[in-house]
DNA sequence: TTACATTGTTAGTTAAGGCTAACTTTTTAA
DNA sequence: TTAAAAAGTTAGCCTTAACTAACAATGTAA
């Protein structure tokens, strides 16, 4: 029953639930617009989603998810969230280009992958002593291509 | 002319060049064993890649890559060291797994995010004064999921 | 040098997932 | 309250990329 949704799907599961989180109803154009695809190909995606037992959705009606569907949601959009952290907070990758990407990379990732990217932006955010040397020493090397010149700035002494 | 490939001919020029390197000539049933597909696929793809310039192939006989395809290919593998290297080095996912995903993700990283996950990796292993303190202090965080009591073992001065 | 195994190709099928065109239902505004 | 607009669906088509079955070429061993 809980078979392995393709990219495409979890990308409508995806959307449908962050609609949701509005005040409206979800609709088929809603989707159509969020996804940048036509309406009958979320048609199609949804009778498929419902057949799964992902969705319900009466013709010409309301869109919804069921409880599995909001569980795929909500892991695709956790590993999405995850990723994007990592792409802007590590690697400095502009806002937009950083959501973009976590959109093609969230359903290609491993489970434990995304474990271990959630541990590390944790660990370069949650540091004990504030923002680590280490990160201001990173942005330094992709901002020059070379370690600072006096090794990590100041803040390594409050990490360390 | 240089327009782009889909991720499935990625991996066909990707093969092609990684076959290449061993003394024997390229045929389709290496590839065809290499990527996990039937012979009949390698030859339909074959086709088309021949078609846009980037492999030659005669009939029954030996697979080549043009310029263009070893540009590919090699742009490609590049990608897929690169990411290799970012989990096994710094997330330290085990070589097997390190591979697989890299295969898959390689395809959907665009060339900043590439760039950045490079030099990374580089500025990780690259360090001045030996492996950075603060790389072990991942692995401890990735371990316990906290920082380590005593923060930065030793060498975490040495990077200073 | 012929018979058989291996290798490669062709033709046709399937599945996913997009699209347009045409039709139906629902909503809205005169 | 009815006509037009908007929303949704259906049907049919296209592309990508796999597959099987059947056929063709090549290589090898008796």
């Amino acid at each position: 029953m809980k078979k392995q949704q393709t990219a495409s799907m979890e990308d409508y599961l995806e959307a449908i639930a962050m609609l949701r989180q509005g005040e409206q109803p979800v609709r088929v154009s809603q989707i159509s617009k969020a996804l940048g695809v036509k309406m009958p190909s979320v048609t199609n995606a949804l009778n498929k989603l419902a057949e799964d037992g992902l969705v319900h959705h009466e013709r010409y009606g309301y869109v919804g998810l069921t409880t599995e569907g909001v569980r795929i949601a909500e892991d695709v959009f956790h590993r999405h969230e995850t990723i994007r952290l990592f792409l802007s907070e590590v690697l400095c990758i502009d806002a937009d280009t950083a959501t973009d990407e976590a959109c093609r990379i969230e359903h290609t990732l491993s489970a434990t992958t995304v474990q271990r990217l959630e541990k590390f932006v944790e660990f370069a955010s949650i540091c004990p002593y504030g923002r680590p040397g280490w990160l201001e020493s990173l942005r330094y090397y992709f901002k020059h291509g070379e370690h600072p010149p006096n090794g990590c700035p100041s803040k390594c002494k409050g990490h360390k």
